[in-house]
DNA sequence: TCAATTGTATTATTGAACTAATACAAGTGT
DNA sequence: ACACTTGTATTAGTTCAATAATACAATTGA
């Protein structure tokens, strides 16, 4: 079965974003896996009725991320996470994120151990959705 | 001694979010307290030189964020932090911030553990900067 | 009173981000 | 070999956020 991504236009997320996200979430949760090759951008960009353009720049900021590999003739493969470059990449993002959760913490004068109990909070509350789907 | 904003053309950061940046920063450290006076729009506006509009635009966001309020004709004051609007605001914020973070972390199969270790590393660094100064 | 000062509203300009049209380059696989 | 499929590069058009120019409205306070 062909890797299943869809996009709406326009929710305001740009379209290439869409596919990132989603292909992004795709190789989180499993259902893509390591080796694995993606559309081929004309194909993908048919099925989406856009641009090959947009698709090509999907899956540049995906490789930037160390999400995939492409190889420049034969495809676009889901790369092994645990590369040192998705590693880095991903660490990146992780702390970029704590940084500005930080920095906002600090201008509103909340505690470092008012943060983390705030985010037990809403872990705890992401579990319970989840568990509804 | 009047408030002192700056700001530095450009470092991709738009010009009204500098300062609401800045002006956030200076209400939470204390240099501005509650009931203290902005400068007015076109007052700020030249000493920064740049357009009236952009500080308005900066004032109605540090407003709809209950950092301020504005009296028609009389000026910005520095709202009252305690404020319903302000807590409810800053909440709101810091919750979109841990989701975000949330999320990030379960894409890289990061384990809330982890995350918090991350945080309390990120947390210690930031500690140790502001000393330097 | 009424001039000065305050924030507000409307419209225009600019620049960057996003998407597309089109042509190119290079392995693949029979 | 060589047609086909893959990703790449260049250029252009379009949309939208950010900023500015300008005029308006309302309260203050000497």
């Amino acid at each position: 079965m062909p890797v299943q991504i869809h996009i709406s236009i326009s929710d305001g997320v740009p379209i290439y974003l869409q596919i990132v996200n989603q292909v992004k979430f795709l190789v989180a949760s499993g259902r893509l896996a390591a080796g694995e090759e993606l559309p081929p951008i004309r194909g993908l960009a048919e099925q989406l009725l856009i641009n090959p353009n947009t698709v090509a720049r999907a899956y540049r900021d995906l490789e930037a991320a160390g999400i995939v590999e492409k190889r420049r003739t034969a495809g676009t493969y889901v790369s092994d996470q645990g590369s040192p470059l998705a590693r880095r990449e991903r660490v990146k993002i992780l702390t970029e994120r704590i940084d500005a959760l930080l920095a906002e913490a600090r201008h509103m004068d909340v505690s470092i151990e008012d943060v983390f109990k705030f985010i037990q909070q809403r872990h705890a509350a992401m579990l319970a959705s989840r568990k509804e789907e």
